[in-house]
RNA sequence: UGGGAUGUCGCCAAGCGGUAAGGCAACGGGUUUUGAUCCCGUCAUUCGCAGGUUCGAAUCCUGCCAUCCCAGCCA
């Protein structure tokens, strides 16, 4: 059976792997590294990664860098760097010293590349990528040598050198390590180390024209920065023979405590995606507003929405890590964001698609203010005034005029109710306009049930929300579902054609007084209508549904 | 017979030769001025399939089957 300090602490593959080199001796620090690529914003895949990379290294008392991995001027911007900055923060990690660059390291690829070279393991290709293709063969036919692959050291030296002063046009020429065209890795058939961009890069500008590829900077940078357990995705797992090859025939890094790469499987999300590429064309194309749009699975599309960075660790923690290829419940993430809410979010009423009620018998010009409390479980949360008077709003849904069955709890002619923080009413007869639809409820109420229930024992079972329509605050809902209808969306290359329509439906309604000035993000629960939090956007008042309640009332 | 990985409850996921943890979901029941929360209970005689080794197998061996990844001068 499990010990209680074994159930809080989560155990995967990865620990275990961390538990043996420790106790082994093989390092004395856990150092890990998270190392995104400044060319898009972070999603939720991305945030189990550093809860992964950040908490596990935080747990084992070291530490976790944050790199930006930017080799690659094209793609990258200084724009993705900022927002990736800012949600790693946000999510509550800090990194170790100052941010890492990739960049940082240059200098240090170039003296790498020259060692290679030296040593007859690298050589400059003159060979276009047409024909680098053909001579790479195919998943089931060998490859070819390159004509350029028996240079001279001192040969390799030059065009190399002549490579970095630009003297070669981009596509001319690259450096190849030397390896194996017959490996039935791929990326082992004599992959690209460098090739030339003239391309201004975002942190060292116009230093370099030559670029190193990701196999050949990455397992560099961990080994420069002594990273102990260099976790990335499955699909980098022949990339680890590369990755091992290249450390292997360094001398300065070519030692037991060098770093070691380990695969975990990516976060799949139910009705989203996690592709980048999607992601960027969602924004793209305006089929969403923007990254952060509260549709998103971006980090900062969870945010607007109203998720807090407490459970978005906590989801990661629930999901776990390993090898398998999953497609995650979204329920899981819902239910994180639930348990946090439920014990930090204060209760507040708001009335999201309103019909008036008219208290026949209250008097006409009385208002009341009722004390409600801002959380039910929890007292120290305190209390709000709530208004009361002759005429309030409640939610369409909440009633009809002859109660469909006995389960029934709400309100229906002859039937009673029990107002939230306030009275019990009785519906006597509505009055509808031209079209049919319900102008008004009038109803009559029982003054004696002001916080405590009917001493003829009558029950009332039903409670149902309102608010008072001379104070009501009119505000804007938006309310969210997924973005996809299908379940997984990965399946579709045209994503577009699978966009839910009904992902946001905008209500207008009413909420409290006091809601006027909330603040942006900050999470409420509207009692018996689910989580919401104030929108970022400065026009009048707009909330966000983060979650519903979890509702088990089926009809 | 290219290679690399993975298959444990509807969804995640522990388990590492001693007789299937946990979470989510679901389903019963109780409390409740939120059909919420909370509480209590149910939920894999079986671990992709078939053989084998063993006193004993999800764990070891053999053979199948299924799924994912690899042919960027992307990461």
């Amino acid at each position: 059976m499990n010990s209680k300090n074994t159930v809080d602490k989560p155990t995967n593959f990865i620990r275990n792997i961390i538990d043996e080199d420790l106790l082994n001796g093989k390092y004395n620090k856990v150092i890990t590294r998270f190392p995104p690529e400044p060319n898009g914003y972070l999603h939720i895949g991305h945030a189990k990664s550093i809860c992964l990379n950040f908490g596990t290294a935080l747990n084992y008392d070291g530490y976790c860098n944050l790199r930006f991995d930017d080799t690659n001027p094209l793609k990258e911007d200084i724009e993705y760097v900022n927002s990736i900055k800012n949600d790693v923060k946000w999510l509550g990690y800090n990194w170790n010293e100052e941010i890492k660059f990739s960049s940082n390291y240059f200098q240090k690829f170039y003296e790498c590349a020259l060692e290679l070279i030296k040593k007859e393991l690298a050589y400059v290709c003159f060979l276009s990528s047409d024909e680098t293709r053909e001579f790479r063969g195919t998943l089931k036919k060998p490859g070819k040598d390159s004509p350029y692959r028996n240079s001279t050291v001192q040969e390799n030296l030059n065009l190399f050198k002549k490579m970095k002063e630009g003297e070669f046009k981009e596509g001319k020429c690259v450096l190849r390590a030397k390896i194996d065209m017959k490996s039935s890795f791929m990326c082992m058939r004599d992959p690209t180390l460098y090739r030339i961009r003239f391309e201004t890069h975002h942190q060292t500008e116009d230093d370099w024209c030559i670029y190193p590829m990701y196999d050949f900077a990455h397992c560099i940078s961990d080994a420069v920065e002594g990273v102990s357990h260099s976790i990335c995705t499955l699909e980098f797992q022949d990339n680890r023979r590369i990755y091992d090859w290249i450390l292997k025939n360094l001398d300065e890094f070519n030692k037991p405590d060098r770093p070691y790469q380990y695969e975990f499987s990516r976060l799949n999300l139910e009705y989203a995606t996690t592709s980048k590429r999607k992601l960027k064309l969602l924004v793209d194309e305006k089929l969403v507003s923007g990254w952060d749009d509260p549709r998103m699975p971006t980090i900062s599309g969870l945010r607007r929405r109203g998720y807090t960075a407490t459970s978005i660790r906590d989801f990661s923690e629930r999901v776990g890590v390993s090898k398998v290829n999953s497609l995650t419940d979204i329920s899981i993430l819902e239910s994180s964001i639930r348990d946090d809410l439920n014990t930090n979010a204060p209760r507040t009423m708001a009335v999201i698609d309103a019909v008036k009620i008219v208290i026949e018998n209250y008097p006409e010009d009385k208002i009341e203010l009722l004390k409600a409390p801002n959380h039910p479980q929890n007292n120290e949360m305190g209390y709000r005034e709530i208004y009361f008077s002759k005429e309030i709003y409640i939610d369409k849904a909440d009633f009809q005029e002859i109660a469909p069955n006995n389960k029934f709890k709400r309100l229906a002619i002859n039937k009673e109710v029990r107002l939230r923080n306030a009275y019990i009413i009785k519906a006597t007869r509505i009055e509808k306009n031209k079209e049919g639809n319900i102008k008004t409820i009038f109803c009559k109420y029982d003054p004696e049930t002001l916080g405590r229930n009917p001493t003829d024992g009558r029950k009332v079972k039903g409670v149902i929300h309102f608010v008072e329509s001379s104070r009501a605050i009119q505000a804007e809902f938006n309310i969210y579902d997924r973005l996809f209808i299908d379940r997984n969306p990965s399946k579709f290359e045209d994503i577009s054609s699978i966009i839910n329509p009904d992902s946001l439906i905008i209500k207008y309604g009413y909420v409290e007084p006091n809601l006027k000035n909330a603040e942006v993000e900050k999470a409420y629960q509207f009692e018996r209508e689910g989580y919401f939090c104030r929108d970022r956007s400065d026009k009048s008042l707009i909330f966000n549904k983060t979650v519903g309640l979890r509702d088990t009332w089926n009809q």
